[in-house]
DNA sequence: AGCTCTTTTGGTAACGTTCCCGACAACGAT
DNA sequence: ATCGTTGTCGGGAACGTTACCAAAAGAGCT
């Protein structure tokens, strides 16, 4: 039960392997009952071409890869949902790895994809990322990429992000008018990009309505899961915040897990607003403000930039950022 | 900035192909001093075997695909996560593909992991598949594969699954046992395996505590976005159920929304109990209970169980179904 | 010296495909 | 009749790698 080869065609048919190649790419230069006995027969055996031939002969693949922290992450699996749609459509597969927010993983899946010769790359970087030189490299070597949402300023690549500048200096603004003035901002490690991002909106908020920034009143966390809910009771112990400002839709749930574990009333004694993509916002009690990233479109973007750049309508050269505004909902738990 | 070959190397050290090409498997009988030269050499210009070449030759590829209908499916992505855990551990890729529910989708996928030499495939069917003869041509060429929690009883294969009968049948009875007679069960397409088992957890419940099976409360729905919603407002207006037990994640989802958006409380007027593995359950208003898959130990078993045919710990004539028990996790919702 | 036996290396085919080059008719034009 | 042209086709190399079969040289033996 072996896969049908060319060769195998040629033999039956007492063809060369070559007219029977040509015969099945419908080359003029074949007699046209020559070109149908082929097919017909390629047909009947069910015949299909090794792409992995094809892949070592052209070095490309019609795939391209897509890497991504976790994709049990909401806002990931909707911007890969948008990654597939235009990828589908213009012919090509979409090869998912997750870096689980591991640097070596993310540096072992960009050597699968390369190896395997993908045509180009979608990345969204894992938290831990901060040496970027393994995208450095297949840039070096022409591999078509695109970094989105998690981009790194360490590399000029193509860029497809979300206005997190502005989601957040909408959200801490809400929070502000809504009289609040103890808001804290519960965020990512550091070093990732939106975090910086979403850091300055929040701290551009506080200025502009005369509030001092308090750096007790920020937190980092990282990955772990218990990490939110220590740093929420700490925090709801201490700096007695009356509102509370979330990045990451990990971080969301986490903390308004922790919140309401303590104890603490929504809105009531402290407001709540988070940056996620969950879908079920609306059934939480309460129900949850949120900034909601338009992830479907930065997918969908970042896919179309990608094959642009594959199919030369885009210059590899010519680098590009695009930001896409997020969008506020505000409920109940935000006042 | 072409990847250097084994050619290149050959020709740098003044040595033939397969003199390199020993060295480098540190073949026993190549001249340590040889040896030593070309690992030298291989490290210092960062040589990496051409992994399409192996593939070609080989006829396999140390990565196995997985293909689930959706991955924004909290379920799907945390068996996937089970299955990366071990496949990451024993030295495979995993390549992840969507069907989006599609059978079409499923069958190309399918064509795309065999043309591409994956040495393994695991799958949840699409909810459209009925013709399950992409897989049987795959497994016919030798290919293993495993099927989980959305089987078939058209196709003999390696299978794991969640207890769907015992999950059902417990919630049911833990509505009846809280005094509800009027229990709605809102399913997926009625082709699905799952839907198969849980229906008949379902029925045997009722049977056991003398309630007579009720057609009219059975609904099942397609994947389409508003259908649950419907069905639900329907439902409430005609058969008034005082219980509603859904299966599957986006059931349980849009249904809850459906009855609170009706203005019906939850558990006074309607308890609710959900197949689900939101992580969320517990933060909903009110909580909702669920019937929870062991997902992550659905993907772990799964690629165990492939791996172990892959590698021939495990014969592949003979093959078997692996259930794994549910878990009730009782709220609110279902008083 | 002649023989076999190791040790170490090279050459080549093969995996499935495409592409370049050339072969060989048949044909019309000079 | 000779010459280019056109239409069809086959042969071979190449992509990167490994496996098989030789081959050469030296060592050890009778």
């Amino acid at each position: 039960m072996e896969a049908i080869t060319i060769k195998d065609i040629a033999k039956a048919l007492n063809l060369s392997t070559s007219t029977v190649s040509r015969a099945l790419r419908n080359s003029y230069e074949i007699n046209p009952e020559t070109k149908k006995l082929v097919l017909e027969y390629a047909e009947k055996t069910n015949y299909h071409p090794n792409p992995i031939a094809l892949s070592l002969k052209e070095n490309r693949s019609k795939a391209i890869g897509v890497i991504v922290p976790e994709i049990a992450n909401n806002f990931f699996s909707q911007a890969i949902n948008g990654i597939e749609a235009v990828a589908y459509n213009r012919g090509y597969h979409v090869v998912i790895f997750q870096s689980h927010e591991s640097c070596e993983r993310e540096r072992s899946n960009i050597q699968h994809l390369v190896g395997r010769k993908v045509d180009g790359v979608l990345i969204s970087l894992s938290g831990e990322t901060t040496d970027v030189s393994h995208l450095q490299e297949i840039q070096n070597k022409g591999v078509p990429l695109v970094i989105f949402d998690r981009i790194s300023n360490k590399i000029e690549a193509n860029e497809v992000i979300a206005d997190n500048f502005q989601g957040a200096f909408q959200a801490t603004e809400h929070l502000i008018l809504s009289g609040r003035k103890k808001i804290a901002h519960i965020t990512s490690p550091s070093l990732l990009y939106t975090t910086k991002e979403r850091l300055e909106g929040y701290k551009a908020a506080l200025e502009k309505h005369g509030i001092p920034f308090d750096e007790d009143l920020v937190h980092y966390c990282g990955f772990a899961p218990e990490e939110a809910r220590q740093v929420i009771f700490e925090l709801l112990d201490k700096q007695k915040p009356d509102a509370i400002f979330t990045a990451s839709d990990r971080l969301a749930l986490d903390s308004f897990a922790a919140v309401k574990a303590k104890g603490i009333n929504i809105p009531e004694q402290v407001a709540f607003i988070g940056f996620t993509n969950l879908q079920v916002a609306h059934l939480l009690d309460p129900p949850l403000s949120t900034v909601v990233q338009p992830a479907f479109e930065i997918g969908r973007t970042a896919a179309e930039m990608l094959l642009n750049t594959i199919e030369n309508k885009q210059s590899i050269t010519a680098v590009k950022t695009i930001k896409i505004p997020t969008e506020v909902n505000l409920r109940t738990s935000s006042n």
